[in-house]
DNA sequence: TGATGAATTGATGAATTCATCATATCTTCA
DNA sequence: TGAAGATATGATGAATTCATCAATTCATCA
């Protein structure tokens, strides 16, 4: 098991996304993208995300590890910030990607909706 | 538990992540990516992934439920193609932040081995 | 019709990841 | 010094995801 540097790259990409792959810390990581300076303190995650402090706080150590984020600890209290501008673009891709998608499929059902045979139409991916 | 829409934006966003998360289908996409109208027949990614053919068609089954890829059955072959141009564009830019980030990597290493007191220098961010 | 090639689906134990709770560290201030 | 606030780390059972193998579907062609 290699951690990083030596692995093919598409492992160390599947890993990135494995580090983005939770509701939690996507919104961790937006509240940061929106932030002035694409950083904030703990306090205003804590606020944001409406986690239980040490849930938090493991998420962050999660981004961390993966290299996503960035922490800098001022007097009594910790700042985040995206340790790079790409992860912003990242997000803002996945969610013009997302949009598109979704408007596509709140017009397929529409489309069908109003199929004659209207009730049970498969489209043989489920979802019924 | 909703399935997508619905579902507040990061959820979503998260879930995408979750289906880009693994090695083999991210290697997937990649071979997708490269290929002329960004699609290939099962046969092409059977070899280019070296996977077993139930195992790289689960990892395509994943792929479709998250809406990434899509497929179209032409005589006794299935082809699949990436749903989107912009799933090309997310790997595109997780390639180039993951390219600077170990660039930085090797750079910290070595101005590390270069001081003085070398062999347990710890960075609080753990990785001896 | 039925044998063959191409791809998918199902089932199962092993390995990971998650949520929760308790505990620990670090810093300030009385 | 030591109490209090802000974060972080550890440990544990529950829930997911993964890899592997067997069985199935669909289309072609003899």
């Amino acid at each position: 098991m290699f951690s990083d540097r030596e692995a093919p790259l598409y492992e160390i990409k599947a890993n990135l996304f494995k580090g983005l792959a939770h509701p939690a810390r996507v919104r961790i990581l937006e509240i940061l993208a929106d932030s002035p300076g694409q950083s904030c303190p703990v306090s205003t995650l804590l606020e944001g995300t409406g986690l239980e402090a040490s849930h938090l706080s493991q998420h962050l150590a999660t981004l961390r590890r993966h290299g996503v984020v960035t922490s800098v600890r001022t007097a009594n209290s910790v700042t985040y910030s995206l340790a790079h501008p790409k992860i912003a673009e990242l997000l803002a891709i996945a969610r013009t990607f997302l949009l598109d998608t979704l408007a596509d499929a709140r017009q397929q059902l529409e489309a069908a909706s109003a199929l004659p045979g209207f009730g049970t139409a498969t489209t043989h991916d489920g979802a019924a």
